[in-house]
DNA sequence: AACTTTCTAGTAATGATTACTAAAAAGGAT
DNA sequence: ATCCTTTTTAGTAATCATTACTAGAAAGTT
């Protein structure tokens, strides 16, 4: 659900780095932040369009890569060849059901703290990392997958 | 580097599965079994095809979805959108360059071993994890990159 | 309101992957 | 080795995700 704040934030951001507030960019965030799934880009399209018919598939690409660069959303990538989003950037990880791809996302403090070998830590200076953890979700076992 | 042992385990799988043992697939197995990164199918084509000239890049994709549903390669994605494949299907783990998207494979007892709350634990039937961790690497950071 | 700059919404292009299919190769039986 | 059946391959074409390009529209400023 999008707090108030949040569209200040946005505002915000978009000044700090120069960039012009349009109703694009807070309806796509909003949208995004609104969602309590990984939607990808279409999805948000979908989603967006109820309110702004005219607003392409297009701009929400740029919009989602403008968003990302100012640290307000993150990106990523699971099973499928398609990018998801989440409005959450505080560190948490994830869970995929292998059967319908269902992804649930958690925080975890102790899984905050892992960190790779030394050998690692030495050549790389590390900004960041997530965990996923892989199975089958109750509602597809029920069903008899997994 | 591929060893004789490779070979006869896919053959073995192959005919479990009652699927043909053919060149292709042995030659496209070999390619990433020799590997040290994580190619994409364009380039474990490009690698096959110095032996095989009329091997397809559209074979190289069936070839890849034969083996991982064999459970002899796996296929993964991180930051672009090209999956990327990977002979080794022992528990491991990755660090991935920020600036010249290099993975790296590591193993670590430790994380193998991390678990998700129990909440997660009760609901989903766990089959596998793997931790991504993300930085910049010793050669990007001495050009001036992170 | 005028001006300057950035954005948006198209259309088109590219890149990755999948679908379809006739011809070729494997594996087993003769 | 040859025949037969089934699977596989290598093309071509189609589809899906994403990026490039650009003229007109909207923001933010003066």
């Amino acid at each position: 659900m999008p707090r108030r704040s949040d569209r200040a934030a946005v505002a915000q951001r978009l000044k700090a780095a120069g960039l012009k507030f349009t109703h694009q960019r807070l309806a796509v965030y909003e949208a995004l932040a609104a969602a309590a799934t990984h939607p990808t880009a279409e999805e948000i399209h979908g989603r967006v369009k109820a309110a702004y018919p005219m607003l392409s598939l297009n701009t929400v690409y740029t919009t989602l890569e403008t968003l990302q660069s100012l640290g307000l959303i993150q990106q990523m990538r699971f099973l499928d060849n398609t990018a998801r989003y989440d409005a959450n950037v505080d560190a948490h990880h994830h869970v995929i059901c292998l059967a319908c791809r269902k992804i649930e996302d958690f925080g975890d403090p102790s899984l905050d703290r892992v960190r790779p070998p030394a050998s690692i830590r030495r050549s790389y200076r590390l900004v960041s990392h997530r965990v996923e953890f892989y199975g089958y979700c109750g509602e597809c076992r029920t069903q008899g997958h997994g």
